[in-house]
DNA sequence: CTGAAAGCGCTTACAG
DNA sequence: CTGAAAGCGCTTACAG
């Protein structure tokens, strides 16, 4: 059987309460009566009991993170930055995939306080603004990523700026025809497609429906596929350029665009978003959207333990910074 | 405040006990008293408390995954599968990184039972065996990978078979100078060493130190400085071959290899490990060996919640089934 | 500085 | 089929 604080304060003559001190160090304890709890803890191998913990302190020092799909690099990167960031501050991460499902999204948001965990991080994709009601007990949750309300917490990078700003950067470059990819429902595509038809209006070019182009998934092999149809389908009247909503998704653009026996970026420009550890060891290095995924980590952590201790404290937004990394996958026309 | 079993048996006009059962469907309920029950959680919004449900049963829920680095494609494909498999059986993931330290890897294995979970899934990448000792007494573990050891449960592919296997295939296509990249301590690298010089030596292939390449990181760009290095070290005694240890290093060492003017497979045939989602989008798509993720996560989690709930069966060790996926980035001298 | 008691919310024998 | 009681292991007022 495994040793309880009752165990340990009977073989080191004190009671609970001293031994409960020496853990928390809540009281001030003697060095002698420390040493005899420490002593008695390592001979019967203590280990504390954290569902007593939480249940008793109402905290289990846990925190979910729900992310759409672990698979994408980009996903992977944040999690390992929010586990780094929660273990700074004692808590534990507990993860969760939404699969971009809005009913999981929602059910996650509200069933929460069920999850063994003090509050939530999610990243919401499909998320829809009226989904997160005033009026209904949410659990202490930061929204990270695309979907701005005033309703909860939130952190996230500006999405129409960046994807403007790269889209302005292949416009400076002299390119015109300038395709998007990875269109489809998730706010996330929907944020991205409004800074490139900001960016396209802004320099007097019209917009081609016929450009904006979605795909099957948003892997690389989905990319490959939807653009290397969309290349097979005009051979004359090709785009010079390709903003991704992703650096995943420039990954199988470049290599559909490879495969026809054209170059990167001599025939065809492409530019991504995250800037990935990946990024700069693709062929060509790719230019991107970068924005640190640290301090972003950081920053929700922070935002989240500071809900979850004062849950009455005014909503924030915080808006991180980000900048445009050039490498060598665009080039001028 | 947050409903209770007892604040729901209240307004059902029933007892706590008649909750329960409704809940856990221990014993029958009449319908009736089904829908009373049902109507009186649904308007108190009543959620289970897990930590106490914890406490009382002695059971979470909830199952840790500890992985050296989820920056890693391999562990964030492992992971996603992990969690997948576990919801499948209502278990919950918490995930811990031990960034490929030795002791955090042990206290990992020692200390799981207060983490607040059931079990671990770990992947260890420093272990030693010795680490894993008789005697002491160990939560359910279940290792996944590299160590091969009698005392714990353990579900891995022949890593040594799998490298030789593919060292094979390039000893076939007429290569002779064949390189390897990613040497290290840890025992992923370890054992693919091992099968590398197993099939040189069974083709009367003198292995050369100096061929045998370690990295400052196992990240694309670690592999892309160390190769270029070694390239730019020896420019008429060029390998025609290279072995690299996973998939993100092959990036780097295409990588580097293009940025000398090489081509990739026309000069130097390269080949990598674990089938990453992106393996077949890289550029030249990527000769590799694959394992299904899939099944090799449900059969950890199998084995785990086997142990789980029968500690005292005996250990089994489960090696899954690998095969090579040709693709475009060998060629025959 | 320490002890004895109470209670977090749940489920499981134990009675009825 | 249901009720009243006990207890999982912890920590926190409450006394001393």
């Amino acid at each position: 059987m495994r040793a309880t604080v009752r165990d340990v304060a009977a073989r080191a003559g004190v009671s609970p309460k001293t031994v409960s001190n020496v853990l928390n160090g809540t009281f001030r304890v003697t060095p002698e009566t420390r040493a005899k709890v420490e002593e008695a803890m390592a001979a019967l191998d203590y280990v504390p009991n954290l569902s007593a913990r939480g249940l008793r302190n109402g905290r289990t020092g846990m925190i979910a993170v729900a992310l759409p799909d672990l698979r994408m690099a980009y996903a992977a990167e944040m999690l390992h930055h929010l586990v780094e960031a929660a273990a700074e501050r004692n808590l534990h991460v507990q993860i969760e995939e939404t699969g971009a499902s809005s009913e999981r999204e929602a059910e996650l948001m509200s069933r929460a306080r069920a999850q063994l965990v003090d509050g939530l991080i999610l990243n919401p994709v499909m998320l829809e603004t009226t989904a997160v009601q005033r009026g209904v007990a949410l659990p202490p949750v930061v929204l990270i990523g695309e979907v701005d309300q005033p309703i909860v917490d939130h952190v996230w990078v500006d999405n129409v700026a960046a994807t403007r700003e790269i889209t302005d950067l292949l416009i400076a470059e002299g390119h015109r025809r300038i395709a998007i990819v990875g269109v489809g429902p998730m706010a996330t595509a929907q944020l991205r497609l409004k800074g490139y038809r900001t960016a396209l209006r802004a320099a007097g070019i019209r917009a081609e429906p016929e450009l904006e182009i979605s795909c099957g998934n948003w892997y690389a092999d989905g990319a490959a596929t939807s653009f290397g149809a969309f290349l097979d389908q005009r051979d004359h009247d090709r785009p010079d350029a390709v903003v991704c909503m992703t650096d995943t998704l420039a990954l199988g653009v470049i290599s559909a665009v490879h495969r026809r026996g054209l170059s990167v970026p001599g025939d065809i420009s492409v530019v991504g978003y995250d800037n990935i550890a990946d990024a700069a060891s693709m062929e060509p290095p790719l230019t991107t959207v970068h924005f640190d995924k640290q301090v972003f980590a950081e920053t929700a952590i922070r935002v989240l333990t500071n809900r979850i201790s004062e849950p009455d404290r005014p909503t924030m937004s915080v808006t991180l910074p980000h900048r445009i990394v050039r490498r060598a996958s665009t080039c001028p026309r």
